[in-house]
DNA sequence: GATAATTGTTATGGACCATACCAAATATCG
DNA sequence: CGATATTTGGTATGGTCCATAACAATTATC
């Protein structure tokens, strides 16, 4: 039972040892210049995206849902009767690599592959009932206690602005 | 030396089969509903960061610069005469793994451990010539042909709007 | 009907991340 | 002072994610 305790201490979180501490009065050494780097859009970019994917775990905890096989679920359920290839390709995900996240969803009953008849080569996906069930509760606790957030920190308009930058980039860049 | 052809030929763009291809006449399933997914802060942020790293050791590619390796150089510069575990640690990186991230900028000769006289346990990190010759490089690179692409496709107001808002979220979220 | 292409899959290796543990050096405290 | 605890850099190790090669079954192509 090592991994749980260890995704609660989670890794130190950066510049805090340095940064964000109450003076205690020790000789502690000063705490280092970001410098430039806060301005570097990769550094920024991927720290944000740790800190977003670590919340959506907590969120999702009860769930035991990851931000991937949360997107499967999502686009599963959006464009049912497609098979492996389509939706792993959609998502940026190798067809090898989706195999085993396949497997991982069927046996929690989330998602089922059904041999296509036309084709007998490929797996149509379908969500399972229970799939369904879960995806709803899922949104849920998504929208509540994830995206929520968002406005709580950035306010509604900023929000629709972040997203669609970060769309833009995502597919102009 | 299969690492850098892989690089170059990355792992096809997500929903490219789907979405931006022109019609050939062909009876092409029809691209796949993004649906909510798209409006998903985790999901287009992470593409959005995947798609900036690319770009970035494209353009790093004479330099041979990681994004990670580029911040430990910025970090070194503006802050010389830290050891190891500060460093480490106020970039989120844990001290076991930036040992062999240090063996490479040292054997590249782009930075140096010297044993402090205090404390002779920690290594004191500084560029070496070669470093800071390099550094200012890239720091030009990055600049030109990096950043400048998100001042193409924003705007300086959006760039610093969106920086900002990774920032928030980056320390806040 | 022979050959090529596609689909799901296995095997495998690399990159990155996290933990446990260790020796040397230092700090702490009786 | 000396025993004990802490810190630092390092090794070993395992997990997860990502990417490639190769394969059998099936389908498409010519």
């Amino acid at each position: 039972m090592t991994v749980s305790k260890t995704a609660e201490k989670s890794s130190e979180k950066p510049a805090d040892a340095a940064k964000g501490r109450k003076d205690t009065g020790e000789p502690q050494a000063e705490a280092l210049q970001l410098g430039e780097l806060s301005e570097q859009l990769g550094y920024v970019l991927k720290r944000a995206q740790l800190k977003v994917f670590e919340n959506f775990l907590r969120c999702m905890a009860s769930l035991q849902l990851t931000p991937a096989q949360f997107s499967v679920l999502l686009l599963v359920e959006k464009n049912p009767g497609r098979n492996q290839t389509e939706i792993a390709s959609t998502l940026g995900i190798l067809r090898p690599n989706f195999v085993a996240m396949l497997d991982n969803l069927e046996s929690r009953d989330l998602c089922a592959r059904i041999r296509s008849t036309n084709d007998r080569r490929s797996h149509i996906l379908v969500l399972t009932d229970k799939g369904k069930a879960v995806l709803a509760r899922a949104k849920k606790l998504v929208a509540t206690k994830h995206e929520a957030r968002l406005n709580d920190l950035l306010g509604p308009a900023n929000r629709e602005s972040l997203i669609e930058m970060l769309s833009k980039i995502a597919n102009e860049f």
